[in-house]
DNA sequence: TGAATATTTCTTGTCGACAAAATAAATACA
DNA sequence: TGTATTTATTTTGTCGACAAGAAATATTCA
């Protein structure tokens, strides 16, 4: 929430646009903007330094990747998180999980390994730390970019997204209980990897699976995991 | 090319973005605007009698669906085909026809079948009346009414986006070329809505990566059936 | 005559202003 | 005091203008 872009003079022209869908992006995923907040023009017009045009573009771009609702003549605000559908979200999500990691085993390359390794440091950085927001945002980075090794962009498309509103949901979450972070998940990483490396495409994609039914089976516990008022009727 | 929205007094405030936005996508779709056209903002703003700003708009969120190239301070032009990774867009549309397909027997309501019977009738009418270009669009609109059957709004949008493609791609060839349309297509279609509504999973993903399989070919067979020129040597 | 440079024109990105639509606040009435 | 109506304010959609960047054209030079 300090990422301005400065005033005009100080912004190569162009660039407008991307700053502010790149800074607004960015809080939306880290719940800086949680689900439902209103989007103000004028306020974000005067934040940024720059007049409503390229702010307005930006938004059409994240209303287009669905972090952001927007109506004609409403106010635009931050999108909610759809808890009512949540078994489509997951049904996607186990299904990208499987299909970008099969490809990757078919479709790596050298310098694709190179990423994923160390995105999975970073990972396990975040998991050695505790450090549960981390730890989500490099879940997230670790198998997009193994869903970048497989080469399909349209799998990787809507798997980047689906990632991104996970990232959403366990902010929600992890914002508000400490759970002891899992080092399991940093062996399973491992696994998928090495499968992956080994072209095994498999054994890649059932390690997938079960990896992402056990996020699904966790995120799940999550969300019923809500105490029961305890009152004495 | 003729659906111009009139002048400002004439069009309600708040939908100039879309107007651009639905004349520009269908002709993007059906190679009015061919790939690689150039997008020239000043001549869609005379064209459409408003000024620059929704067009610009608009073309942002046809960006965000890979139907148009932007990049800053350059001409934007219409998407090209990416013939060279066609083999990433047929395994995405596979699989689409499958799952979609599959969940459409698990999730369909009764309102859904008639919405599907009346896109397979659309369907049979252009394959009888031998208009390959009907027959494209209704196909599109056929298994796009089944998947939004089967209520996953990720799968349907990405299946949406891969339909959109297939019939550019096919129009390309179409337009070129007189085949005959194959009626096996009406029948094979009516098996799969057979099997949706009967509620049998396996059958319908089964028949669907059938026919999904057979569409593939089909376009594989269009795509390399550029005739060698003949010339004695 | 072809290449390099300068100039002109065109297109894109952004600006601030205007006004319609929506929302909030104030006023009137029962 | 609660409801309906009116007024004021805020926000959104669009406008046309300005200027930077790119492309096209003209000019110069070897």
């Amino acid at each position: 929430m300090d990422n301005e872009s400065g005033p005009r003079n100080e912004r190569k022209r162009g660039s407008g646009v991307k700053v502010v869908y790149d800074i607004l992006r960015d809080e939306i995923l880290h719940l800086e903007l949680p689900p439902g907040s209103p989007i103000d023009e004028v306020q974000l017009s005067e934040r940024f330094g720059m007049s409503r045009t390229p702010i307005r573009e930006a938004l059409v771009r994240l209303a287009g990747e669905g972090l952001i609702d927007t109506l004609p003549n409403r106010s635009t605000m931050v999108s909610q998180i759809d808890f009512l559908n949540m078994h489509s979200y997951f049904d996607a999500l186990v299904l990208m999980y499987r299909v970008t990691t099969q490809l990757a085993a078919q479709y790596h390359r050298p310098e694709d390994l190179l990423i994923v390794r160390a995105r999975q440091a970073e990972f396990a950085d975040a998991v050695e730390a505790q450090d549960a927001l981390a730890m989500i945002s490099t879940n997230a980075a670790l198998h997009l970019a193994i869903a970048e090794a497989g080469r399909n962009p349209y799998f990787t498309a809507l798997f980047s997204r689906l990632l991104n509103e996970g990232r959403r949901i366990l902010r929600l979450y992890y914002q508000s209980y400490e759970d002891r972070l899992p080092r399991r998940f940093v062996d399973e990483h491992d696994e998928i990897i090495a499968a992956v490396e080994a072209r095994d495409s498999a054994l890649s994609e059932r390690l997938a699976r079960e990896h992402a039914e056990q996020i699904v089976s966790q995120v799940q516990k999550l969300l019923v995991r809500e105490g029961r008022l305890d009152i004495r009727l």
